[in-house]
DNA sequence: GCTGAAAGGGGCGGGTT
DNA sequence: AACCCGCCCCTTTCAGC
């Protein structure tokens, strides 16, 4: 993992359609050893898979939502994650420190299926409240930086 | 944008990798008329980009959090989108809904990392406090579901 | 709009330095 | 570990239905 595996992971971050050899011109290597590290990121697990980024809108779901979910037992366990993992419109689910015990992110299309959708989280076993935050508008939501993270002023 | 569409999508967000050859098996149609779909999908922005999926531990961002930023103006406008965008570890910002003006995802190397970053967000411009959910355990995040939005019970 | 086939380009495996 | 060169498969296109 140096330099060079980082700007090939930006680059296909950026357009993952590219060719192998656009892709070794960007960062200066043979078609063959940018091929090479390719494999080794996908083998290592840092590539994780090669996906398509779907514009929520346009298949029906323009309304996002966080949800805070209160519960009155701890929730950070297998059963709780395959219930949650069951609802189609529950797109991240994170166990959280602080008043809440799971953070959910969920995608609907109305304000009326977002309704629906917190009947259902009730329906998961031993939640006992949620807290909702509404999205009115998406600044971004891009890819993670490949860059060390460095705290630069 | 039909069943066959949103069939190729979720195929697609498996593994965008796969031949045409080998999606167009999947939903039954030719190779070129695949093709020729996914083409359209992507002239018309449903597909917004083909991606790779980057694990966030193997690249020094291990640590996940959302932190509601509260201010004392309307932070929904350009200048707020930019010093945010401006900040490399904030992975989505989202104008919301709530007691807080603006919702961020920060993924970072470390908590001191994290407390940066925090003290960066308190340098945008109207920022007046911040409240932090701290991720323990990220139970999943996956592609948005292709098919329609339905209240199934 | 889908099928089927034809042609060009690139992925992907060798061996070599 | 990276380069060079090979074959083969896949992408891409076009005529026809």
């Amino acid at each position: 993992m140096d330099d060079i595996d980082r700007a090939l992971l930006a680059a296909l971050q950026r357009d993952a359609t590219q060719s192998y050899a656009a892709l070794a011109a960007t960062v200066g290597l043979s078609t063959g050893a940018a091929h090479e590290r390719v494999r080794k990121l996908r083998e290592q697990g840092v590539i994780r898979r090669t996906t398509v980024d779907v514009d929520p809108a346009a298949v029906g779901r323009g309304v996002l939502a966080f949800v805070m979910v209160e519960a009155n037992a701890w929730m950070g366990d297998s059963p709780t994650h395959e219930a949650l993992s069951a609802l189609p419109e529950v797109e991240e689910a994170h166990v959280v420190a602080g008043p809440a015990s799971v953070l959910v992110k969920i995608r609907v299309g109305t304000p009326e299926q977002l309704q629906a959708s917190l009947r259902r989280l009730f329906g998961v076993e031993g939640v006992t409240g949620t807290r909702t935050i509404v999205v009115l508008e998406t600044f971004f939501e891009r890819p993670l930086d490949p860059r060390p993270p460095t705290a630069a002023p």
